[in-house]
DNA sequence: TCCGTGATTTCC
DNA sequence: GAAATCACGGAC
């Protein structure tokens, strides 16, 4: 039997990047009745904040929709885009500093799992996110959505990072080496963790 | 590669 | 009000 535990708010108490980072292997957990569907973490990316130009806060922007970007640390933020997905992001930084983690890949926990949840968009699907696992504390179970930790390692060497998907418009923020992964995984997004053979 | 899809935000 | 925008994914 495998040891598990939740995540605290000293975990959170790092950098963004760095959290973007810590949250590889860990393992979100939605409950749905009597059941709880989880999955690990294997590819996320970071939203830094005022500064960023990607991220939905840019310049203080604050709206209904961003509001849960300026919670403290280990609150949740959901989202729908393109009219169809949902993305989960794990807010992070103290409360009025808007930057957060999106999480962007998952896989299953289980060896018998089966678990579609290859971008932010599928592994919402995949858990059955949405709009009503905005804004909720993900250190507390009761919440409905939190974060396990069951002692599975990720190493430094393990981890590789490039440049964020679908954020071209962010001009200099674009190209931002923020979006963090586990090196040859199989449930990373777009096979964007080979990088592009030349013909 | 191209485009569906609709809430959110921004522009008058 | 109306128009533009968009942290995507799947069908070609």
């Amino acid at each position: 039997m495998r040891m598990t535990s939740l995540l605290t708010s000293r975990f959170f108490s790092a950098s963004t990047k760095k959290l973007a980072q810590k949250l590889l292997g860990k393992i979100v957990c939605v409950r749905h009745g009597k059941k709880v569907l989880r999955g690990r973490i294997v590819e996320t990316e970071a939203y830094i904040g005022v500064k960023d130009k990607a991220c939905h806060a840019f310049g203080h922007r604050r709206t209904k929709r961003t509001e849960s970007l300026y919670q403290p640390a280990g609150f949740s933020y959901v989202y729908l885009i393109y009219g169809m997905y949902y993305c989960f992001n794990v807010v992070t930084c103290s409360k009025g500093d808007p930057q957060a983690v999106l999480i962007r890949a998952l896989t299953a926990v289980d060896n018998d799992d089966e678990l579609l949840a290859q971008g932010p968009g599928k592994l919402c699907r995949a858990l059955r996110i949405n709009k009503r696992h905005d804004q909720k504390h993900l250190l507390d179970p009761r919440s409905g959505i939190w974060l396990e930790d069951d002692g599975y390692q990720v190493s430094q060497s393990q981890i590789d990072k490039g440049p964020r998907i679908g954020v071209d418009y962010a001009e200099e923020a674009a190209k931002w080496p923020l979006r963090f992964y586990i090196k040859g995984h199989p449930d990373v997004s777009r096979s964007k963790n080979k990088s592009k053979p030349k013909t």
